[in-house]
RNA sequence: GGUCCGUUCGUCUAGGGGUUAGGACGUAUCCCUUUCACGGAUAAAACACGGGUUCGAUUCCCGUACGGACUACCA
């Protein structure tokens, strides 16, 4: 069967969206495009206990962002709207009871305490793994255990239930994963779980499959903390009667620690020093913050490209990809089975490479903005000129005026280090009569001009060029290494170039 | 503990029964050069271990070890 291709991201919106949720996005997306599909989103919210006001609205605008915007979702809804599941919430209970007709689930009435005291029970005797289970289940309170009449009267009553999916006792449970290829369980391994909620909202397990089946979804595309439960959903789409419809599963390997071991968390971010978010964070309950790497300074192209990289690869040696060459190149086969560590060199990298490839009047409007925050000015022009000679020094555009701000402003002090090594009576001498030349010479201030009237100073003192050059820099910039000197002796201006150099030599 | 998944340079990975095991990041050295950087070149650096199958295993199979995920009325 030929079915439309259409894929879900499905987060929680409990918080920032992490990182490795963002590459699960990314992945459906591309997945979406190049198989001319759909790619949705659907949020994910049944649990009211864990809302976070503004987590709906972060996982948007970082979607957004990155460009990677889902053709369906709560923003631009279609024939699959609503695509909250809180507004779902009245189309799920009669799949539970449709279910519990066919005998493949049933209400359970057990308290919290019940449950637990089960559990403790069960750990007494050392059972290996305490669960609601088809041995278990027989000395619980629930509808297999309860008479019917008892059954009918407790929900009359309004008394809290839940409604579990009966696993049946032996029955061996396979899928196909697209990555990792034929997973199979023991269904005595697996638990009753909870479908439906005490607050009568549906749990994941259940909301994912109704939805899945509702919206056409035809592959899901998750990370692998999903695979354990996987047969579980496989059983219910067994039970539903919708195999014929049932999505092809691939779980993505998980994102982990750069060092050590597990899985990448916010802890990791604060210990080394990088994001793991999209966008900067701010927990409205705690107040927690978390930096994001749009407020880094990482472009968005480089997060994209790094982000494709992390389990997956063309098959060849490119490594630098836009979004659209992604589409190009994507498929499932090509991603890898084992967890990946986060290297944030590596996207650093990407960033420095991106980075470069913009042009100068690119760069010159975040150049602009960055001196602007400190309380200065500078025209697009210049700011075009200072970014093409920092930008192949800069790993951020934040870099280009932060490494470049001699560039405005005159150096007050000297490195020390430098001054000690290079500077000399040679070069004040040199610098004296440079300030002369330049003061004399009437044509068009250039690069090579300025180098012109250098050489001419340091020949007519017979001093080699070479021997003072650091001197050069140290008095006009401050520091001994930046870019090309006679660039930046044209940028900052000859009238401004002098008066550094006459500071310098009544200073130093 | 149980279930499931995984394991090629420090990291991301290509490859696949016979290869000098390839690339990228990072690291080191050299070249370029007025410095730093960019760029170019070179180098060090890997098939977890043990059995089996085979003429031959890094590649296939089985174990072991190690790592990870899951084990809620959370997703």
């Amino acid at each position: 069967m030929n079915r439309e291709v259409r894929v879900r991201f499905a987060p929680s919106p409990t918080g920032a969206l992490h990182i490795g949720g963002v590459r699960t996005a990314l992945y459906n997306y591309l997945f979406a495009r190049k198989n001319n599909g759909k790619f949705l989103l659907r949020i994910e919210d049944t649990d009211q206990t864990r809302f976070v006001p503004g987590a709906e609205e972060y996982i948007k605008d970082a979607l957004d962002w990155l460009g990677i915007t889902p053709d369906e979702s709560p923003w631009n809804p279609a024939d699959c709207a609503p695509y909250r599941q809180s507004e779902r919430k009245p189309m799920y209970m009669q799949y539970a009871l449709d279910l519990v007709e066919k005998g493949h689930a049933y209400y359970a009435f057990d308290t919290a305490e019940e449950l637990e005291a089960m559990r403790e029970r069960l750990t007494a005797a050392r059972v290996v793994s305490p669960q609601y289970n088809s041995i278990t289940r027989t000395q619980m309170k629930n509808s297999l255990t309860l008479p019917e009449d008892e059954v009918k009267a407790r929900l009359a009553s309004g008394e809290p239930y839940v409604i579990r999916i009966k696993i049946p006792r032996k029955e061996e449970v396979r899928l196909n994963d697209m990555i990792r290829g034929w997973v199979m369980v023991h269904s005595s391994t697996l638990d009753d779980k909870v479908l439906m909620k005490s607050d009568g909202m549906p749990t994941y397990h259940l909301a994912n499959i109704v939805d899945d089946h509702l919206m056409g979804i035809t592959h899901v595309i998750r990370g692998e903390e999903w695979l354990p439960s996987a047969p579980l959903h496989v059983l219910l789409y067994k039970y539903f009667g919708w195999e014929d419809t049932m999505p092809q599963f691939a779980h993505l390997p998980l994102l982990l620690k750069p060092d050590g071991n597990g899985k990448l968390s916010k802890r990791d971010a604060d210990k080394h020093g990088f994001p793991v978010f999209p966008m900067d964070w701010q927990d409205p309950n705690t107040g927690d913050k978390a930096m994001g790497f749009r407020e880094q300074g990482y472009l968005k192209e480089a997060l994209i490209n790094f982000l494709a990289f992390l389990g997956w690869n063309p098959g060849d040696h490119r490594e630098m990809f836009t979004l659209d060459e992604l589409v190009e190149a994507f498929s499932i086969e090509r991603i890898g089975k084992s967890g990946t560590k986060f290297d944030i060199n590596k996207a650093k990298w990407y960033n420095e490479q991106y980075l470069r490839a913009k042009t100068d009047e690119e760069l010159a409007v975040y150049l602009q903005n960055e001196v602007a925050k400190d309380g200065l000015e500078v025209d697009a022009e210049k700011a075009a000129k200072i970014a093409s000679i920092m930008k192949e020094r800069a790993t951020f555009p934040a870099d280009l005026w932060k490494e470049g701000k001699f560039m405005l402003i005159a150096p007050q002090s000297f490195d020390q280090d430098v001054a000690s090594k290079k500077w000399n009576q040679d070069a004040v001498t040199v610098l004296n009569s440079y300030v002369q030349e330049l003061a004399a010479d009437t044509a068009e201030f250039t690069p090579e001009l300025a180098k012109a009237l250098l050489e001419k100073a340091a020949e007519s003192n017979g001093i080699k060029l070479g021997k003072i050059m650091q001197a050069v820099r140290l008095a006009v910039t401050g520091v001994g290494a930046g870019p090309d000197l006679m660039a930046v002796f044209v940028i900052i201006g000859k009238d401004e170039l002098i008066k550094r150099i006459q500071f310098a030599v009544s200073t130093l």
